[in-house]
DNA sequence: TGACTAACGTACTAGTTCGTACATTAGCTG
DNA sequence: CAGCTAATGTACGAACTAGTACGTTAGTCA
């Protein structure tokens, strides 16, 4: 018998512990970004996966430990977008615009990443916190940053006074800021921050703002 | 009989329609606050009032419709405090970083309202969207921006592409990132983003950040 | 002062939701 | 190929939770 009439015999479902677990993943990733964690169902998350609610327990314990794998899973995939940064070659104005236009592109294509965020301050980042993976993560961004810092400040094109930590916060704010609070914003003040037609304005106006910061001329403290 | 044996007589509660109305959205505002919509639960609310369930749903109608009192009691606060701007007087660089001082003290004095915000975001604005009063409520500081950049860009201090609405939400985003997301940030990197002894430090980079912006030499669009 | 209504309290229910006990089977391994 | 275990499915329950039916009382006004 072939693998194909295998899988016809049971209903086109192997058994596939790894790729049950991942469509588990896939789909509570949406369901917790979409309704948030208590909005979220465990059932309605069972229901679209092609396996039961069992699985769920089965495999993560319960709907705590599934949010936290959701979270490991969401922040690896942009850590791992973060290690493929090469600006290395680039000078430090064009280094530290083209990590702030890969930070926004990446906010921007990972729009449930940002919820879940949201979601887990809401929350006071206990899953974090619960976390062994994700505690000491670590943030490639933030050392490429500290490089390119250097770099600038040694040559005399930025200001010195300027800590790695501090820039990430501030383009993640903006780059945040702009997906995360899209509806509210948008209500309040008619404008549609993640317009397509106004992307590319926001791209810059977000690379002109921190080359603008880094570059400025200040009182010294 | 003195209003005093009255209270006395009746556990100490008098009939106050205004005092119940607003006791129920001060706690609501909270729990709201402190679990998110869905986590929110209105027997809690209830409980921690020295009213009942059932006059939430006689003067609010329901959860929804108490969630989206809650909002716009909230937004109120910070128009008002916007109205209260007074920076006509100053140049327009230390108005624009008074106006941006002024934004970071007040997300800072209202995490709920962070919070608040965030959650209307995660379930898409739609109380916002279902309120009438929030619809056309309009933002005093707009107007205030609009001005100072007005000032500042016939002046030749500003540049003169600077649109009113891009740079509230430049202001906003890090105002509000700071706040919003102290949880995951601390937890990931470390850094309490509103520590006491670092306010006067993020207060004045913002306001560097944005004079630098506004001030800095840019190619023509 | 009597009666009318806004304001309030109690007790309950219908529906939901996380989690689990129990039963079954696929597929590997010796 | 026998048997063992990881993987899976079904059915159910205990607890919670938004919302309500019904009853009571305070305060005002004719």
């Amino acid at each position: 018998m072939t693998s194909v009439d295998e899988q016809a015999r049971h209903g086109g479902r192997i058994r596939d512990a790894a790729r049950t677990q991942a469509e588990i993943l896939d789909v509570a990733t949406q369901e917790f970004a979409r309704a948030g964690y208590d909005g979220a169902r465990v059932d309605e998350i069972a229901a679209r996966t092609r396996t039961t609610k069992r699985m769920i327990y089965y495999y993560f314990g319960g709907k705590e430990q599934l949010f936290t794998a959701v979270l490991e899973r969401a922040y690896g995939v942009i850590r791992e977008a973060e290690q493929q940064l090469d600006v290395e070659h680039l000078d430090p104005v064009a280094a530290i615009r083209r990590l702030a236009e890969v930070t926004f592109d990446h906010h921007e294509a990972h729009p449930d990443f940002i919820r879940l965020v949201s979601i887990e301050n809401i929350h006071g980042a206990e899953h974090i916190a619960a976390s062994e993976k994700l505690g000491k993560i670590g943030s490639p961004a933030l050392d490429v940053i500290r490089r390119i810092l250097a770099a600038g400040q040694e040559s005399g094109l930025f200001t010195a006074d300027v800590d790695a930590v501090d820039l990430h916060a501030m383009i993640s704010s903006f780059c945040f800021f702009r997906v995360a609070n899209r509806h509210t914003f948008g209500a309040l003040f008619g404008r549609d921050l993640v317009d397509p037609a106004q992307r590319e304005h926001y791209r810059t106006m977000l690379g002109d703002m921190v080359i603008a910061y880094l570059t400025a001329e200040r009182a010294a403290d």
